[in-house]
DNA sequence: AGGCGTTGCTAACTCGGTTTAGCTCGACGG
DNA sequence: CCGTCGAGCTAAACCGAGTTAGCAACGCCT
């Protein structure tokens, strides 16, 4: 099965000349080191009609470089946030002609550790390191190579590993920013708040989003109207709390979601009410999961940057050690769709 | 940056043999060559002192093996489906101790032929060509490397390439079962059908599908009670067909949509003209799309294994061309959840 | 004529492993 | 006392590139 690949030495002997020279004329040093044009010529002519490849083994164990670089995340499947993150890396790497590994460690620092030996076993030229939702992790040591914490965040606070992640308070203050510009005074949080302390554990992107949304308020002169922290944001979480508090006699104003799966349940609860998207209630929350152009009317949400995310964290790994070490906020669009209207809306039409 | 490593010239130095043996021992082959015992013991512990790791790159120029395989997908962010299959793909990869290596070729034959000129030149040893929907492709040629289909089929009938791809006329048949066995006969169709000649182009899915449904029902005595043709299965492609049927005079039945998206928008056409899922109107479809277990009620669906597929491609890469050549089809589960009920359901409730 | 610089190219070493062929030493048989 | 055999190890070749040091030929200057 694996034919005989043409090598250097094929090259160099059909064209009649040196391997050395051969070498130097595909690798475009001829020039600097006065190889005469006629003989470029021959050597690139006889290497196309041969369809000679460099054997990158070769090179890299020559050269210590193997235009390669490692991505390992803590999960792969979470959803397509986690695949634009990875079609950001390979865009990233294709730019600047690498190929990607990748790997998922499953949360687990053992098997990050493993495939971390694994990628510099193969000389990668970086590794990534990325979460799917923003947290605090370790910084594994000894790799020897240029790494980049992406969507995560090193634990200890003086580590020296440049960290890409999302600007998460910008991203609540823009939140926070739509619904006031239609309007709203009254604005419920679901996910989180209404203060604070009421941040469910281990999540930095709740928490920022909530800083961004207080300050946004603030400077208005307001507080949230409500806000119910839920442990888990996934849509029947959003689903029960948006319910309980249309029971407690809200019956119009604006909802801000902590992420798009919460209100996926708040669109849910409000139909469910009988009321109307953006009739009554506004809605507007963070991610922008496929989900929100699908929903109807179209969700409007504050996206994370998933594919700028995985480009940069690429970028980062190449860049100078001094120039990279730092935090890189990448920042949040917000995509408005249909969700948000002026309050009293619906009085409006009757 | 990239500090020395240790070499096994280093580890056999340290421990007084020459680089023959200590890299006998430590391929395991110091009892097939006779290397004493103590020499064994003293070769491993210094390996593991100095925290010795060969290099891969030496390897793979010496034995042509780079333990490293190649996944190159269309597109990879559509949805979590691509990620299920990239998950299963690295547990493949992770079983005989393999690396990946991803790409993207965003359906361009010369980015594929790139990608593919790519990791040929870092000697994989196998490469998984994926679609994110079934669909027909060419089979590259000259790769000199075993090749497998994955959701991919053969454009060129006669093409000996393994070919890993969902059973979707069992899929289409659990489909029309499941809600036969509700006892429902009227059954609509939202995506394609009523026959065969209406399926959109190039989906090999959708035709499939569909001879499935007319299979299992044909084995009932029954035809699907109407059917409606999309081009692209968008949830608003459902949202509309869904309100043409019930504008139609449909108020009650089986709807059988051809992908989630579909039945995302079906369900919204159905609680927007005042009707229920389940109690009015029944409704399962295919893929297994996280939204499935989001939406109320609970959609009932015929899971696309995308992990599978993704881990039985790898199996194929490594079996022997015998043996691999020939299509595997990967059964599709029902997901049963909460969207199927006894038709009626809504009379009996008054 | 001899020394010097330039042009144009190549021999030989290097990277870090794997693998082949063979060497050395002691025991044993005849 | 010599030859043979096996145990235990190693020298050296090899994979396919990149890289360093330097050689041969020629022209030019004095």
């Amino acid at each position: 099965m694996h034919q005989k690949r043409v090598t250097l030495a094929d090259v160099a002997k059909a064209a009649g000349v040196s391997r050395t020279t051969a070498s130097l004329v595909l690798s475009d040093r001829g020039d600097e080191l006065r190889i005469s044009e006629p003989v470029q010529q021959r050597v690139r002519q006889v290497a196309a009609e041969l369809a000679y490849r460099p054997n990158a083994a070769s090179q890299v164990l020559r050269t210590g470089l193997s235009r390669t670089f490692g991505f390992i995340s803590d999960t792969v499947a979470t959803s397509q946030l986690a695949g634009d993150m990875i079609k950001g890396a390979l865009e990233g790497a294709r730019r600047h002609d690498h190929m990607l590994f990748i790997g998922e460690s499953e949360g687990s620092e053992d098997e990050q550790a493993r495939l971390i030996q694994a990628m510099v076993d193969r000389q990668v030229d970086g590794i990534v390191i990325a979460s799917m939702f923003t947290r605090e992790r370790p910084v594994p040591s000894g790799v020897g190579r240029p790494l980049v914490f992406l969507n995560t965040v090193p634990a200890e606070p003086r580590a020296q590993v440049p960290v890409v992640i999302p600007d998460e308070i910008g991203a609540g203050r823009a939140a926070a920013r739509a619904l006031l510009d239609a309007g709203h005074r009254k604005i419920h949080l679901i996910g989180a708040g209404p203060t604070l302390d009421d941040v469910p554990p281990l999540t930095i992107a709740g928490r920022e989003r909530l800083e961004g949304i207080l300050q946004e308020l603030g400077g208005a002169g307001l507080e949230p109207a409500s806000g119910r922290r839920c442990g888990i944001w996934l849509p029947e979480d959003g689903w029960r709390a948006t319910a309980a508090l249309l029971r407690s006699g809200v019956a119009d104003g604006a909802i801000l979601c902590f992420n798009d799966r919460l209100a996926l349940g708040a669109y849910q609860a409000i139909q469910e009410a009988g009321f109307r998207v953006p009739q009554d209630f506004s809605v507007v929350s963070f991610d922008d999961h496929q989900l929100a152009g699908w929903l109807r009317p179209g969700l409007t949400t504050v996206a994370l940057p998933h594919y700028e995310l995985g480009r940069r964290a690429i970028d980062a790994l190449l860049a100078p050690a001094a120039a990279a070490a730092g935090v890189e906020r990448v920042p949040m669009p917000l995509r408005a769709r249909g969700s948000i209207a002026a309050p009293g809306a619906a009085a409006d039409a009757h």
